[in-house]
This record gives structure tokens, C-alpha cells and sequence, in this order.
DNA sequence: AATGAATGAGCATTCATTCAT
DNA sequence: CATGAATGAATGCTCATTCAT
């Protein structure tokens, strides 16, 4: 029990800190402390600052998976081979995004820590997650290139990045625009109004004109 | 000679570290021994690690916004009170994003930078840019405003910070995303074609139909 | 063993080099170095320079205390509520101060650093002083009034004021003016001899004649 | 005149800020940024911190000395070969002590520096003071022993000593022992106060009967 | 299973001083 | 005569990690 509850602590606690001020800049000091736990626990248990990290995104990351893939498992079965529509895929995943988080802290954390995977210098991080969540992503992919025939695959592979940085970097600064806003308009927005703006933009988004493949009049940037 | 040189090669350094490693990451050590400069340097010409950092913003900064500010003027002369469309706006601030880097290290840096000022915890940062780039940022809204007058007004502020997660995100993490589209698809993406790429899914999300402001198929999160 | 050692071995060194030296010219360095103990051990055990500081004014004062209120518990039990004699407060905090450093490094080290608390610009240390162990002070100075009924308040706590100057003043700079006088008359003094020829002074200082209040025929100063 | 002011404005800084926080804790940054220097002008008029530091001391004892000298002859001259009272001494010296600073910055500062010269560990200090000003005091401390002839010559050293300090501690550490005075006694000071109830004290400390040179009930300490 | 103590490497910053101009 | 730039050494402190118990 007390083993666990040390684990738990742990994990809770990192997760905050780390959304709240990136990884360099939490302590493993920090860390115990404030879960009020041995400074050693962290190494004692995870063996590594780099371990603990990477403990902190499978625990949000491991049951994100499992529930994905059964959600693909039965819009498949649903659709008896057909070609699954965009909208549902994207509905799909932003359901599945979203059920993980409720049960625990909150998506915020999760998408500020997604962010820190992107923008941070933890290799490592990347390199993990795309080990082991990597094929989730492909069958995903695969199932959009599907509903999508006519967008060429490169076309696709920028769009899908595109997006995912429209909600990954919307709702993990979400604080610091949420302050703006209220600021600006007085009004205050919920994770939920958000998602209900994003969804139409997103879809707009993934369905714009394709491009010439031509002419550009913007001037070259190294 | 000696004493601009000084200066520079820090700054020149810092920049490329920061953008390659995050703030918190990058010791002074690290900039001065790569710019073979006295590690007191730093501290005597810029004051503190804070200022450095601000340092490198305000080289791409100040460049950028003055153009930008000349841009508008030429294009509020061009259209003599009518209202500016979209399109040229958006087309006028890339110009313009592209045009200082272009001169100086590269786009990629600079936008890793401004991804870098969003997600991670130099609050410092985020007041410094506020507060010296944030008059550009605000008549850049109003022209927009002025553009799109059917949008609510927060409706437009969430848009354009999709649009800038967008791109902010995808020129940020170019490195990383390049190394796995090139994987992927065997194509080397130039940052001119990225832009081209990404032109039709700003316009079409800035312009994608506004949602109802009612019910939501959803589940709620924290 | 090791746990309790690098402790008493910080403490220990610190005291001696903090009166040799002061506490600026002090570093950690040299302490950790003199008392073959880590660098960062300073930091772990006492969290600061500052805490260390008032850490080694604390292994002095704390047993100082203790048996000065039973030492004025004695005299005040012998004394039946009658009235103490000056002469015995003075011998009684005399002998109080003599015996705590007897136990451990020497007289001289605790007077100069009694002497750098008061004169040094550690704001801190005669704050921390003044809240642990003013209630002594205080109860010292109580029974002094009642033993010097005819001297003015305000008289009172000055004289005390310039016999402590003497005092610490002598004591702590004991080594150069030893020198001087070992230099001069060839004559080597103890401790032991200084306190015997300090007692008479004090007791005199203590009972000189009140000054008139009025006409001063020095200048002003500033 | 710009290279005379700035060695004043040196001057004039330094010792206020020694005063207030001692040599070590003031940094030659500290003294040319208030007194509006260059920083190298420090290095540049004085040569080193140490050689300020002397020549802070100097512009005090320099004019002290020549008129403490006048003032000596002047008495010497009024007794005509007689002996010389001791008060009449005593208050002789404290005249001249006087004098000088009244026309700079203040007693205070300069009791402040001597308290330093002592208590600190700048040794260089004390030999400079020796070595410049020691034969005013040996005159002095000659026309004391004629004074008080039935004084062994031990006993008058450190009487003398002892009176020393009395003076420098209280003078020196004014500020604090005055704030406490006015807590307390809702009493303010004013230095001349202090030097009037001074006087009877250090008279009748050195006029205190001598002590047994025998025994001794304190305990012995290292 | 867990922890208090300890460690060596590294941190940003400040120092007095030097030197070319 | 004066100074801005630069420097090497040292400062107090924090770090992730290790280890004996």
C-alpha cells in the first residue's frame, strides 16, 4: 500500500509540475517535496528523472490506447469495411482524447505535456512515445487516408501535423490565452466551449483547396 | 571590432541553442564556451541569463515589427480606407515573418523560439514580448477585425490562435516533423512549400462556418 | 558516525574560521575544504550560509541560556525576594559566559563572534539573536534596575552597553592587543588575568557619578 | 578638477557604504556606481581595493593627528614640565576626535571604520593605522603614564584598552544600541549625549582600584 | 521497501583587476 | 586623464544521483 501510495504520489504530483513549468525547470526536489515523499523515491522507484517522465505520459498515454483501438475496432464493424467519414474518425478521436483525461486530472495536463514532448528538448521522450504509440497513429492515418482519397498522402501527413498543432498548442497554453481573453472579451471559457469552436475549423481545415504545387511569391527562407 | 563582436557571437550562439535545446537547458556555459567568449560575458554585456534571452527575441522582434508596421501603412494607403481583405493581411504579416529571418539565421529558429516563449515557464518572457510587441499584434486584430465582420469577436480571437498554434507549432517542430515526412513519403519539404501548404488551411479556417453556441455531444473535462 | 561527524566537523571549522576572518571573508569553500567535507554538504545540512551562521552562534548561546536562568535562579532562590547585588549579577553572568566555551573551542572565538554579530552587517544574525535570546537579556537587565535602584533608566542601559563594549571589544580582538602588550612590557596575559583585571573596571564604569544633564562643553558632531 | 572630483566622490562614497556594511560586503562596484565613477577609476586612482580602503582611513587620521599633535603640544606648553591630569587628557583627546569629523561626514562613520579596523580581518589595516599613527598614541599613552603614576604600566595598557573599546563599540555600533534606546526609553540620543555620559564612565574606569594580582574564583578558559 | 546522508558536477552570478584605446 | 570591454577566479547554491543502512 504504502508502496503504491509513494508510486501514485509521485506520478500525481510530476504531472502537475512538470504541465505547470516544463520538465528542466521542475526539481525532482520539487517533485517529492510538495507529494511529501523521499527524494530518493524517485530513483528508487523509476530509476531516472528521463524514467519518470516517460512513467508520466504512459499513464495517460497506455489507456488512451487500448481505448482508441477498441473505438476503431467498433466504428469499423460498424461501417462493415465502407469508408469510415472523416468527421467520425476525428469525432473518434477527440472522444477518446477526451475520456482518458476526465478520469484523471485533466486534459490540460495532458495536452501541456503532449506540447513539452514536441517542443522540448527531451529526445527521449519523443523516441518513446513514437515506440510505443506509434502504431496507433499509423492505423489512425490509415483509416483517414481512406476517408480522404483525393488529398495526396504528403498533402495529408502536413495537414494532420497542422491540426494537431492548432489543439495541442491551443489547449496546453490554454491558461495564458483563457487570461487574455477574459481580459480582452470578459468572457470565460470552458475546455468544452473550446472544443466546440475547434471542431468546425479543424474539419474546414483538413478540407481546404489543395494548393497549386507551383509558384510561390513569398521570398526564400533559409 | 572587438567589442560589436563580443556581443554578437552571443547573441548569434544563444539564439541556436536556445532554439535547439529550449532556455532552461542551454547554460551560459554552453553559449559562451560554443562562442569562444569569457563566460562573464554574458553578464556584463547583457546583465543576466532573463535579459539574454530577451536579447535574442527583441534582433528578430524589433526588425519585424517595424516592417510590419510599414506594411500596413502601405496597404491601409493602397486601399484609402476600405476595408483590407483577408487574404492580404494574413499574405502581408508572412511576408513580413519571412522577410527578417531571411536575413539572419533562419525561420526555423525564430519560430522555435516564439514556440519556445509560448510553452515554456518564462513567465518574463511572455510580459517582455506583451509589453513591447503587443501594439503591433493589437492594430494587426483590428485590420483583421474590420476584414471578417461577421465573426464574433471572441470566435475571431480563438481562430487566429488556432492559426498561429498552426503555424507556430509546424515551423517549431519542422526538424522533427521533416525527418519523419521524408521517412515516410521520401520527400524533402523546403520551408517555401510548407508555407504554400499552409496558405488554403489558414484562409479556410479563419472562414470556416461558425458553430452553434448550444449543445455538445462532448463528454465534459477537467 | 558519519552522520553526526560532518555536522560538528562544518560547525566546528566554520566557528574558527568565521572569528579569524569574519563571515564575507569566509567562504563556503573554505570551510567544506578545511573540515574535508563536501562542498554541498554546508547546504544540505544547514540549507544556507546564513542558517550555518546563525547555526554556530546557536551551539554558544543555546547551553549559554539554559544555565544563565539557572544560574538567576540560584541567586534569585538564595536571595529570598531581597535584592541582589550588582556585583553579583556581573560575576554570575561572568562565570555563566566562562564556562560554556571552556567545554568547547575557546572564550576567545565566541567574543569575536559576539563582537562580528554586533559589528558586521548581518542584519539577519542580530535579528535572530535579539528573537532567541533577548528574553535572557531582558530578564538580566530586570534585575540589575533592581540592583542599581538610583541609576535613571536610560542611564542604566547605556553603562551596561559600555561595559559590554569593553568586554567584547577586549575579548574578541584578545590576539592583536596581546601581541601589542607581549610586544611592550614582555608580559604574556590569560584569559584568566584579563577578566580579573576587567572586573574592577566594569564595577567602577557601573557605579561612576551620574553627568549632569545639562552643559556639555565638547563641539557638536554630525 | 574632474580628476579631483572624482577622487573625492571615491572617497566620499566608499566611506559611507564601508561604514554601513563593512569592506567585504561593499564591492568597488557598489562605490563607482553610486558615487557615478567609472569602474575602473577605483583600480585607477587608488590602485587596489586594499590602498582605498587606507586612503578612506587616512583622510580622517591625517588631520586628526596633526591637530591631536598641536593640541598636545598646546598643553604641554600650559603646564610647563607639570604632570598633565588625566581628565584633562582624556578630554583633550576626545576634542580632537571630534573636531575632524564634524567638518566631513560624521563621527558616527568614522567610529564605525575604527570599529572595523579592529574587529575585521583586514590585517593590512592594522599595520597601515600602526605604522602611520602609532606615534601619536605612543606620545598620548607616555603622558597618560605620567598622569597616573601609581598605575602599573600593564594595568594603564589595557585600562586604556579596555576604555578603547568602550568608546568604538558604542560609537561604532550607534544606530542599532539607538534604536533599541529608543524603543525602549522613547528616549533619542544625540552623540553628544552619549559623549557626556561617556566621560564619567571611562574616568572612573580608569581610576578603578587595582586588582590582587592573585587569585581568581572564575574558571579557566582555553 | 524505503530513507537520510552524502556527493561531484554544474549552475548563474559577482568579484577585483587589467588593458587597449 | 579616463573608460568601456574584457577576463579568470571565486562566490553561494542546486542538481540528479548513489549508497549504506
Amino acid at each position: 500500500m504504502a508502496q503504491t501510495d509513494t508510486v501514485t504520489r509521485i506520478l500525481d504530483t510530476a504531472e502537475v509540475l512538470f504541465a505547470e513549468r516544463g520538465f528542466a525547470e521542475t526539481s525532482l526536489r520539487n517533485i517529492t517535496s510538495k507529494a511529501k515523499v523521499n527524494l530518493a523515491a524517485v530513483n528508487y522507484h523509476f530509476g531516472s528523472k528521463k524514467s519518470l517522465i516517460q512513467a508520466v505520459f504512459a499513464r495517460y498515454l497506455d489507456p488512451f490506447t487500448e481505448r482508441f483501438h477498441t473505438a476503431l475496432d467498433e466504428l469499423e464493424a460498424k461501417y462493415e469495411g465502407e469508408v469510415i467519414p472523416l468527421e467520425e474518425l476525428l469525432e473518434t478521436m477527440a472522444r477518446c482524447v477526451l475520456e482518458v483525461p476526465a478520469e484523471r486530472n485533466s486534459l490540460k495536463v495532458f495536452m501541456k505535456l503532449l506540447g513539452l514532448a514536441y517542443s522540448q528538448a527531451q529526445g527521449h521522450l519523443r523516441r518513446y512515445i513514437q515506440e510505443h504509440y506509434g502504431s496507433v497513429f499509423t492505423r489512425f492515418t490509415g483509416l483517414v487516408r481512406q476517408a480522404t482519397p483525393d488529398l495526396p498522402d504528403a498533402e495529408r501527413f502536413w495537414r494532420l501535423h497542422f491540426m494537431l498543432g492548432t489543439v495541442i498548442f491551443t489547449l496546453s497554453g490554454l491558461d495564458a490565452l483563457r487570461d487574455i481573453a477574459e481580459q480582452d472579451y470578459g468572457e470565460h471559457v470552458s475546455v468544452r466551449d473550446l472544443i466546440r469552436r475547434l471542431r468546425p475549423v479543424v474539419v474546414a481545415g483538413m478540407n481546404a483547396p489543395i494548393p497549386a504545387s507551383s509558384g510561390d511569391m513569398l521570398p526564400a527562407a533559409g
